[in-house]
DNA sequence: TTTCAAAGTTAGACACGGCTAACATGTCAA
DNA sequence: TTGACATGTTAGCCGTGTCTAACTTTGAAA
């Protein structure tokens, strides 16, 4: 009964695990919130659910909701390292942007081995990051904390370095690419309109007008807070 | 009705592709040589013939065997293309020794997409060969002709150079891997026993005699034939 | 020409992972 | 406290790809 999860039960341990990790997420996860985010119907949920459940990697109970077990959020995090250590990869050594690398990724984390992705990692280098700035577990599968905030919860006027890129839609990733914000970019939050208006960004003395969409997918650091 | 083909069906269509070009091989392909070859019962395979044939890759009729047809032939060689790049990429890049390479890529060939193929194989400089020495089809999905022998069909005494070693499993592969025997390498034909016997063969002035077995895997050219 | 073993197919089952339609439960607002 | 509506589950279906058991066909030897 402990058999290396499906391509679909890592989808859902995935899916748990961002959900459950959300800013301002609860413990227990909808049934709801794992239809949306997978694009699958409530039904098939609730069935997985018991499933996983019944692997020991999911605690489930009717009506309540869904949590990982210790188990689950293990092989959450494996099949995590190993879509971003592809990113990375796919990025470094065979020149994909950061706007391709989440599609490529979404399919090969299911088929590569776990000796294939630490090899992968020892020619990296063994990366903390991958290409949006987000972290990767290591080996020992623990989370790695990320000490960025949100670019709206700055005060402006500010100077900053983007640290992270929290979107995987590839249209967003090529605008906001090819003005230059990605992370490890400097900019600097000019000002902040009010009454949910856009923010203001400076880059390379460049000005750009984020809506806050877009503005509360960035994760920043003070650039004197090094 | 042109979808994609599945995993499985992939794994038949290669199925076939070898089964159809191998040396003594008919036109048409038995049904108990694609379930041994897959380790499959025979009515899965009668039933996933009937649905290639329904998707126009296989040209089947009731107890008379399987073909691949034209559009089948080309699925083959995508994927084999894709197997064998996997195998020289994770050779070259990765530090996976011949013997390694074939399971990794196993899985993986089925979850590449054509483009990361193509640039997997531009960061290879366009590799003609994999690591066994079996010829990658190329992007126009035409298999290279080999023009290598069989080691048992030389006169000795001969100096051969090792073009392809016909061979997946690993322990073989290190068996030989460990003699030096791999293509490239320049071997002589010493001595062929009647009766079945072994070849004797001579590398670097060792000798090694190799059962008819392992003999017949190796594929090998004369020295002077360049 | 007959027969019989090997090869092939059909029938029917199962696990998986989807779905829709219908029913059950929870929760918030009045 | 009680609806009403959003959320969740159950029931039952489907397609894919596998299996075993039972039956059919083929083809080669006698």
């Amino acid at each position: 009964m402990n058999r290396t999860p499906s391509a679909s039960a890592e989808d859902y341990l995935k899916a748990l695990y961002a959900l459950s990790t959300a800013p301002d997420a609860s413990e227990r996860v909808n049934t709801k919130a794992i239809a949306d985010r997978l694009s699958l119907s409530q039904p098939s949920v609730t069935s997985m659910l018991k499933s996983l459940q019944k692997q020991g990697l999911v605690s489930y109970a009717s009506y309540r909701g869904a949590a990982l077990t210790a188990d689950g959020r293990t092989e959450a995090l494996r099949v995590i390292r190993k879509h971003r250590l592809i990113e990375v990869f796919l990025h470094r050594m065979l020149g994909y942007s950061w706007s391709e690398v989440h599609d490529e990724a979404e399919r090969l984390e299911h088929a590569v081995s776990d000796t294939l992705i630490d090899r992968m990692d020892a020619a990296l280098g063994f990366p903390d990051f991958d290409p949006h700035g987000d972290p990767i577990p290591g080996r020992d599968l623990t989370m790695r904390s990320h000490d960025a905030v949100c670019l709206l919860e700055i005060e402006p006027p500010c100077e900053v370095t983007i640290k992270r890129v929290m979107s995987q839609d590839s249209a967003v990733l090529d605008w906001l690419g090819q003005r230059g914000i990605r992370p490890g970019a400097p900019i600097r939050l000019v000002h902040l309109s009010p009454f949910d208006g856009p923010a203001e960004i400076a880059i390379d003395d460049r000005a750009i007008h984020l809506g806050r969409g877009l503005a509360s997918m960035l994760r920043v650091r003070p650039v004197d807070a090094d």
